[in-house]
DNA sequence: CACTTGATAAAGCAGATGCTTGAGTAGCGC
DNA sequence: GCGCTACTCAAGCATCTGCTTTATCAAGTG
């Protein structure tokens, strides 16, 4: 088993995803940019922990920041979320695949039977 | 922030999905059934390393097991899998979203500086 | 200039995770 | 019964995570 970059985005992507603080920061991105510390604000956390979440997001390219004055405005990168779906969806239809090959190979069994 | 199943069910998930083995072993079942000895073989990890991966994954719900004389069978839940797309789908719609409004709002912008 | 604000850096810590090895169990074939 | 196979359980261990606190820094504001 080699390691692929791929494999390697995709661990950060879905480790990133596996925190609920995470999910909910990506939540709330999705609805316009923020600062680190507008982000923190509903968390009973402290800001450097918040800050914390946000790098991890970082670095698995699900957002990305800019300056503006004192602030690191954060902002989605919807793209990123999108090898998450299409490797999620690969292996559905890996599955579905499948699935319809039993169907037919089960619909000619059934043929066979009922001459 | 109040914790709900549903947020637990995700982490479960996407915990589950943020490792390279389990979503090589999620790969694996989307082609068809397999045992533990039959998902282990390619790795140079211990069968019971793959036996605990297993267990996570069945905790995710991802996967599910039946009993075969000695064996104990995985199959895929590909519904558990939809879990994961609807809650990016959802960041995903909020933020196309947005991005319509904003078009709209500097589309009205771009008219009324032309009259 | 000192002071505040928004944010990062670093160190420490409890608990989780990924693996190991060794022991135990359930279902077969003899 | 005995051994073999397929697997699970349990303990131990190194590393990673999520958080804390303290310290530091950079960009305004008085």
């Amino acid at each position: 088993m080699v390691t692929t970059i791929e494999d390697q985005r995709l661990d950060a992507l879905f480790t990133a995803l596996s925190d609920r603080t995470r999910r909910d920061i990506v939540a709330r991105l999705s609805t316009g940019e923020a600062t680190v510390k507008e982000l923190a604000k509903p968390y009973a956390m402290s800001m450097q922990a918040v800050s914390q979440h946000i790098r991890v997001l970082e670095r698995s390219g699900l957002i990305s920041r800019g300056r503006h004055r004192q602030t690191r405005p954060c902002r989605l990168e919807p793209a990123a979320l999108e090898a998450a779906v299409s490797w999620i969806e690969e292996s559905q239809r890996t599955w579905s695949e499948r699935m319809d090959r039993l169907e037919t190979h089960l619909a000619c069994l059934q043929k066979r039977e009922n001459q």
